[in-house]
DNA sequence: CGTCTTTGACCTGCGC
DNA sequence: GCGCAGGTCAAAGACG
């Protein structure tokens, strides 16, 4: 793990260098402080600390290692995990002399050597840095160069075919336009990288739900930005899976509704085992509707978000066929009003796992996560747990929380009992564990509004894994956060589901607004509002 | 009485 | 063009 875990560093390195700003809520700041645990673990701080100073140390594939550097780079010992850490090495070298002085001596000239060392190694990373960072940007120059040349080519000849062909001027025009999208999609890759917009082609509809109806598709996105919510709201409802509805906001132009589509038709799938017949995810639902799904006995029930008036969100409920145990559950929209905490916390999961898949994209018909590892460098989920497809009309990440994947890939310590019905597949559940947890055990409030992307992974599973090394007292607040979402509310949804648990947790239950997932900086991403739990 | 669930009908798109 | 399947609507019933 310890070398996975030097790779992500090294790819985000970006998300380093933006998470230092990651205060947590005033409202909470009992908990502040906390959220790197104690003095003994604040990586993160410390590593945009060096960032800033124009080190490199992120370079070094072991974490652990580069943390170390970075306090000797800065020739401070004040840190008392570097401190002892150093001091332990020397008093491991040094002689028994029994002379204070010369040992103090030796001590610091080694230390000396050591920062020296150190600092060179740095250099050598950084100008590494600079090297890759000058080699990617000639890479993308010459594809974009590679991709107008292309398409040049391919407007020569069709210009070369109208000429011989005699076609009409109109045939021609057609043609022209034909083009468009070839260019467009030139221009996109451009602004995709000043702008990181996602640009996924507007699919149609919902063979997900039906091809896959064993695993629903569960996208908790807000894919849409807020715009698009106050714009939609009723209409913009309809629009959850039912491409084929045309009352598919009808008063929207045309390219307006293109637009929003790609967010809208993201969708998580989250696949948990539950007994409970539904599940409460910290937002009231209205049941719409139940329909027998082709190959699955089990009836799937749609539901409908009444958290607010025109709240645009659904969410499809549908027993496994192979398994009745597991639940699967699909989210699709955006919230427009406030969430609770709780919903937030997975909200954002859900959303950064969407705004992973529509980041991505959907002209590939792999499953991504699977197949290229790389691809999504930043995706905290195992690839077997969260699996990302483009296949289906709607981008849809799929969140296998069934499994019994071993959550300490990330966490540091063995999954608590409680988790031995629920396999804990990290973000899914863990996300929102811990926003109970936070409320439970006073734990800083993870870090939703960080920019970026990858960083809102990375982030999120630094966060987990920092508040459970920092916290000994984990396990049992997560299991009190596990009972309080798993058995406290009754399996009927409405206004006794979660948020009444999360009400109850907080004295200063504080609503986030509604944008408050988005990121900046990040493909505007289905900035998720949509949480999740089990009953 | 108000709210929510149930359930059959309806609408739409897709595939043959 | 027809049938199928998914999604939504809305009336009726249940529940507190």
């Amino acid at each position: 793990m310890d070398g996975q875990r030097g790779e992500l560093t090294f790819l985000h390195s970006r998300d380093f260098l933006r998470r230092s700003p990651a205060p947590p809520p005033a409202d909470d700041g009992a908990a502040a402080g906390s959220s790197h645990g104690p003095s003994d673990s604040k990586p993160p701080i410390r590593e945009v600390d060096f960032f800033s100073s124009g080190n490199c140390s992120k370079l070094n594939s072991d974490e652990e290692e580069s943390k170390d550097c970075h306090g000797l780079s800065r020739s401070t010992l004040s840190d008392p995990r570097t401190g002892l850490n150093l001091l332990s090495l020397n008093s491991g070298m040094a002689t028994a002399t029994g002379d204070d002085c010369s040992n103090h001596d030796t001590e610091m000239r080694m230390l000396r050597g050591e920062l020296d060392r150190l600092h060179e190694e740095n250099c050598k990373l950084k100008s590494m840095l600079d090297q890759i960072a000058k080699s990617y940007n000639n890479l993308q120059a010459q594809l974009l160069m590679a991709m107008q040349k292309q398409a040049h080519l391919n407007h020569s000849e069709q210009q070369r075919d109208e000429m011989t062909s005699m076609s009409s001027p109109t045939k021609s025009a057609q043609q022209l336009m034909d083009l468009r999208p070839a260019c467009a999609a030139i221009d996109n890759v451009k602004e995709e990288e000043k702008t990181r917009e996602v640009s996924v082609s507007p699919t149609t509809t919902m063979e997900v739900m039906s091809k896959e109806s064993d695993h629903i598709h569960t996208p908790p996105l807000n894919g849409t930005n807020n715009n698009h919510n106050i714009e939609d709201g009723d209409r913009a409802s309809e629009s959850w899976g039912s491409p084929k509805s045309p009352r598919l906001e009808p008063s929207k132009g045309g390219e307006e509704q293109l637009a929003d589509m790609p967010f809208r038709k993201a969708r998580v799938s989250v696949r948990a085992r539950s007994e409970a017949p539904s599940i409460s995810d910290g937002c009231q639902w209205r049941k719409y509707g139940q329909k027998m799904a082709k190959g699955n006995p089990c009836p799937r029930a749609y539901y409908r978000c009444t958290m607010a008036v025109g709240c645009p969100v659904r969410k499809q409920v549908q027993r496994c066929a192979d398994d009745k145990a597991i639940l699967i559950t699909t989210y699709e929209g955006n919230h427009n009003h406030p969430l609770p905490p709780a919903a937030t916390a997975m909200a954002n999961t859900t959303s950064a796992a969407a705004a992973m898949l529509l980041s991505g994209s959907t002209t590939s018909k792999e499953t991504l996560a699977s197949t290229n590892p790389g691809y999504f460098p930043s995706l905290p989920y195992p690839s077997t747990i969260a699996t990302l497809s483009a296949s289906a009309p709607f981008p849809t990440i799929t969140l296998d929380l069934t499994q019994n994947h071993n959550p300490m890939q990330l966490f540091p310590r063995p999954p608590p009992q409680t988790s031995a019905t629920f396999p804990l597949p990290l973000h899914g559940y863990a996300a929102q564990m811990m926003g109970q947890v936070q409320h439970s055990m006073k734990l800083p409030a993870m870090p939703m509004l960080q920019p970026g992307l990858g960083q809102r992974h990375a982030s999120l599973v630094e966060s987990v894994s920092a508040a459970i090394a920092s916290d000994p007292n984990f396990t049992a607040a997560l299991a009190a956060a596990l009972s309080t979402v798993m058995g406290g509310a009754p399996p009927r949804n409405g206004p006794d589901g979660n948020i009444n648990a999360n009400n109850n947790n907080s004295g200063n239950n504080h609503f986030l607004p509604a944008g408050v997932g988005v990121l900046p900086g990040s493909p505007q991403l289905p900035q998720s509002c949509t949480t999740f739990s089990t009953n």
